[in-house]
DNA sequence: ATAATTTGTGCAATCGTTCCCGATTGCCCT
DNA sequence: AGGGCAATCGGGAACGATTGCACAAATTAT
């Protein structure tokens, strides 16, 4: 099996003991230049790198930071992925994902396992099923360095960093109107998430302020966020067989887009059309699509960078922070 | 800071030494059924959980695995590693996912990052730049389990998993042949990676069979993959600008396939009147384009679950390994 | 009643590293 | 010449968990 070199080869190897090897090769100034230089040189020569499960052990930390996410393969997650590893590769720290499966049970067995996996901090962006934080809030009250993202709780103090789903909503709603646009419907994900909360905020505000009357008939809910394509299903067919039907619909997730237009090209419903449709999504390829979709991106890239910056900030500060930062960034809506 | 409890936290609050704490707590035959009781509670209470760097210290195993993949955001890599998840997670191990973003460099860098990270074994897709497999050979040959798939090398003896790319590419092009296209031109990544050859194969096999004429200049070579799409168009109006066209092109990429159709819909192109498409993608949205492309599907989810089971069979195998599967799993094609 | 065995527990070493103490040298200064 | 003091280095105790061995107490056998 594979058998690194420790210090205690090298020092075996010099006649020197650990405690010097391990001074010189961290260039201690009670070390002669001419040692260090031996020790350099074989340490090189060997290829020797210290055992990062010993210096968790003797720091109280593993330089590695663990992500929980819905799902890697989305692209909203996916970019804010790449984002995370940009900051924590630079800083030398490991990034360890895992994925909900926006099912709180499996949220819970992956912060528990990150947990006493000994990470230093936390990146977490909520399950759609998850409406109890507590096994959030016993981490973070016991000192545990958390981050939120996306989708983040209410009832924990900590810095989070969101899109600003409630303009991008009101933006997308209006861009709808603006086409001419009456009856315009709101499909959604659950109703607890902080992010269907915010855009159902915006999308009722945009109403308001073009005197549209909201109505709650055209409000639906996807509790998986579309995981499920039934459930997809199920509520665009609520919505056409309504007797006043609407004539728009504004989409508040990725999932749930993409899922709505492949229904209403099963149902042969022309979009535009027949339908107009805007939505969140951060898919490359809508260009390409043969319904035009006007979507409002989210910076996830940024976001996922951000939120690693300042969980890194908070695990390496020196003192308890207790003043946090509630960042949000601007979306973008691209007309279609 | 997060301070989780210790066995020898629970021995002092039980008046217990850490030995038999920690032999009640991994139910060992010699310890009365009492004590294992109160310490089974205690830690319970306390809700202990074991170090996992003094446990890899210990027992010189981290429980994690290193994957290298060119890009998460990426739909084939993106579900691939779903699947390793799926297994690693059942069986207890930790996936720590790196990303080469196609550079030999990188690759070198992150897998040396894993090595010293001590990970138990290594999942590698080649970069596109990768002609060098050395830093792999070195780490391989000191008795690191690796398994290679989607893109691997021909000169590390190892489990390997590929999905059927030649006759992915040979049903494709075939395809592309019965729907009487004769100028099938190929677009592909860079020439010394294992999926372009064998794509390629699959491409001059498939005229062959139908006997036309392999025309070098309908071969286009990307050497990043599509990973800047400068690149793609280049190599798309390279081939519209022949004086004897191509009237379809096989495209053996996601990126590659997703950036064409960019360049095609821009230079107004129609497909397929002008140009049919086929290509690998592991996009779920191509029902969606305006294009129809003829797509060719990697069993991504499922070619990480064995991945990651065959790499779990190298690591936790008694003796060491010589045999070496090479497992090819068969692609899907999908008419559009 | 004494020896032999079982039962339950603790001591100490180990994994690789760091770091607090000492220990040893050489050299300067009085 | 000898005390003082840098300059260098080594010893050994942690960090948290496991485990072979020792050892006491309790039980059984002789």
């Amino acid at each position: 099996m594979f058998e690194p070199p420790t210090l205690k080869d090298i020092a075996n190897a010099l006649g020197l003991s650990t405690s010097t090897v391990s001074r010189a090769l961290r260039d201690t100034y009670e070390i002669s230049a001419k040692t260090k230089k031996l020790v350099f040189d074989y340490a090189e020569k060997i290829n020797y790198q210290p055992n990062p499960n010993a210096l968790s052990l003797k720091e109280r930390r593993s330089k590695s930071i663990g992500v929980i996410v819905s799902e890697v393969a989305n692209h909203y997650f996916s970019q804010a992925i790449s984002g995370i590893e940009s900051i924590a590769y630079d800083r030398g720290y490991h990034v360890i994902i895992t994925q909900t499966h926006e099912s709180f049970a499996r949220e819970k067995i992956n912060t528990q396992h990150l947990a006493s996996r000994s990470v230093d901090g936390l990146l977490v962006s909520l399950s759609a099923e998850t409406a109890d934080t507590e096994h959030l809030k016993y981490l973070h009250d016991r000192g545990m360095p958390i981050v939120f993202f996306d989708r983040v709780p209410n009832d924990i103090d900590t810095h989070k960093i969101t899109a600003n789903n409630e303009k991008g909503a009101f933006d997308a709603t209006e861009h709808l109107i603006n086409l001419g646009r009456k009856r315009i419907a709101h499909l959604t994900s659950s109703d607890h998430l902080s992010i269907s909360i915010e855009r159902l905020t915006g999308y009722t505000a945009a109403l308001d302020k073009h005197n549209i009357p909201v109505n709650p008939d055209y409000i639906k809910h996807c509790p998986h966020g579309g995981m499920f394509p039934e459930e997809t299903e199920r509520a665009i067919l609520e919505l056409i067989n309504l007797k006043d039907k609407p004539d728009a619909i504004f989409i508040a997730g990725d999932r749930l887009s993409i899922g709505a237009l492949e229904v209403l090209k099963k149902l042969n419903i022309s979009v535009p059309g027949q339908m107009t449709v805007a939505g969140f999504s951060n898919s490359d390829v809508l260009n390409l699509f043969e319904y035009p979709i006007s979507s409002v991106r989210q910076p996830a890239f940024e976001m996922g960078k951000t939120a690693t910056e300042m969980l890194l900030q908070l695990i390496e500060s020196k003192y308890p922070v207790t003043e946090f930062d509630n960042k949000v960034i601007d979306t973008e809506l691209f007309v279609r």
